[in-house]
DNA sequence: ACGCCCTTGTGAACGTTTGCACAAAGTCGC
DNA sequence: GCGACTTTGTGCAAACGTTCACAAGGGCGT
């Protein structure tokens, strides 16, 4: 697995399985949609509806679900419990799925307390830390245990989902045991990329990476705002490129007046060594999502 | 924005604008590597290397950064320090980006508490709660705000990315009032749909969804596994969807023995009505990300 | 000064995803 | 029972993303 490109069989014609990743990605949301019409008593939703509410297009929304079979009526819609029941048993959430959490700091606390984790199968097994500080307390109902007892813990509770919640520098090594333990399916909080045999499937969730985009557009927001202070063919990126670090630092954000007012550029941050104490980096692994 | 389909220029030849979303949400990958790697001393990177480390082919990689310019040399690599530089321009990185977050409970405190988000030029701003018995405390050096202050800190700290961590319930009221504040960018983690002008860019981060995909895999895996114990045209899903709930709830989990064992399956969660106190939706926003 | 060798940058092929548009299929009113 | 109307399911083309493969370019040894 590991989500890279890799391995997907090509979807011959007669397509039962072989879901597009595009698709299953998108089930959870409509799962998620479905189970609060059907709490507001809504017993039928036709593809423009409930697209509407899932927020893409309901051509997309349609072939999505004729992925998993012909389960709406032409003229009608689809049947809110019946599809409900369809794309959790595709997802798998038929099942309950015991999840181990792998460190107990301000993440794994959080995710321990969080009432939505058991929503959908996902049950909590056990949860982890190496601090004997933490190790023995009680969150959630749970007492954390050590960090040792990875492999116990796995095979006690037929684990299926390891969750890393340790900071970056120990989550390879977390990783490495997970999977020696017969974990496949892996979900990161450390902002590493971790090294894992094709057959691991690994999701990462980055908070630093989200940021990093929304800047990036927020920037182009403002860059087109500014858009007509500049010579017309004028290419501030390239005209300090002539290689060897910018002249001035302060190229980096040039005629200030900006929507947003430029602020101080943070250079020392942006030039040099790292930021801060979890900076570290291995290994490969598919990098998209 | 809002990161759906919709906007995106076309591109034109001389494309110096227009990197593909694909490149940008790698773009942070390459920053995190790179930073390790200046931490270590290297100072040179081919492509190759880069791309290992961050778990990507790497003609890719050249390919990404090529969006950015001509930043390699032949028969040599990159540049670490300079590149991490013009990736950082780039992200937009090199300015400070104030950030506001919305909900002071488990996942917005632990958000606070994080230290890596202030390394790359994000900074807390404030810290807004409606709970009376919240707002006051103190965490992380930052005494929590009540709710109703949005619009004002907003315009006192310049603040330009808003962050949701409040229960679903709230989450689109929280929205409204972020984008008639001003906010354009919004990190959001509560597990809604959140129905936004076309201007404003949403990015969601939904560990459920994240859990489910996983589940989905997971499954498939040992369904995999269990391959021959199955008629060979055998088709489980079809045969029970001749309409009305399936016969045998059971149904969904059929020749029990597979890898890890079929588990109790939950029914009455997948048929019926909502499971935790969570769900709810309205609107559209692109779903995919 | 020259040529070898290494690595970048990119053209072109391929696979995946999206969205349009419409025929097929079913419902509902009469 | 029938015809009009609604909505699904899908063929198709365009957009987007990934990967291969290699020519162009630059450093370095001689
Ligand atoms: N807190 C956030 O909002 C946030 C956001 C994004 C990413 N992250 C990432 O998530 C991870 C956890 O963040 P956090 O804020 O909870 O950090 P934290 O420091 O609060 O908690 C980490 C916990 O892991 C434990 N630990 C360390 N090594 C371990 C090991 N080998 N085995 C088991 N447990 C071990 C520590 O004892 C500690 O309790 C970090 O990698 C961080 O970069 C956190
Ligand atoms: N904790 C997790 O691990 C986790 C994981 C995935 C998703 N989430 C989602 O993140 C969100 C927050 O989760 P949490 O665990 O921190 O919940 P929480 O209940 O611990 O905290 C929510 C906080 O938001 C505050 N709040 C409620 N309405 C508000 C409003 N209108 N304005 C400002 N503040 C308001 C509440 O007072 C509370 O302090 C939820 O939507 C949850 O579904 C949480």
């Amino acid at each position: 697995m590991s989500r890279g490109p890799s391995a997907r069989r090509p979807a011959p014609a007669g397509n039962h399985h072989g879901i597009p990743d595009a698709t299953v990605a998108r089930l959870p949301v409509y799962l998620r949609v479905l189970y609060g019409m059907a709490d507001r008593g809504v017993t039928t939703v036709s593809s423009e509806e409930l697209a509407a509410a899932a927020g893409v297009n309901s051509a997309k929304l349609r072939k999505d679900l004729s992925h998993l079979g012909s389960y709406g009526t032409r003229g009608v819609g689809y049947d809110v419990e019946y599809l409900v029941y369809q794309v959790s048993r595709e997802l798998g959430l038929t099942q309950d799925w015991p999840v181990l959490i792998v460190g107990a700091g301000n993440l794994g606390r959080a995710l321990a307390n969080y009432g939505g984790f058991a929503s959908r199968g996902f049950r909590i097994a056990a949860l982890l830390d190496c601090d004997p500080g933490v190790v023995g307390t009680v969150i959630a109902r749970h007492t954390v245990r050590s960090a040792d007892e990875i492999e116990e813990a796995v095979r006690k509770f037929d684990v299926a989902i390891g969750v890393i919640a340790t900071p970056a520098a120990a989550a390879q090594n977390v990783c490495n045991r997970l999977v020696a333990a017969g974990v496949r399916s892996i979900l990161n909080f450390a902002p590493v990329v971790l090294n894992v045999p094709s057959d691991v499937d690994v999701r990462k969730v980055d908070l630093s990476i989200e940021l990093q985009i929304l800047a990036f557009h927020a920037q182009r927001r403002t860059a087109a705002a500014r858009l007509f202070d500049l010579p017309p063919g004028g290419d501030l990126a390239r005209g300090i490129a002539a290689r060897g670090l910018p002249a001035s630092p302060a190229a980096a954000s040039p005629n200030g007046r900006s929507g947003r007012g430029a602020r101080a550029a943070a250079e020392s941050r942006a030039v040099a060594g790292s930021g801060s104490e979890d900076d570290y980096t291995t290994g490969a692994q598919a990098v998209g999502t």
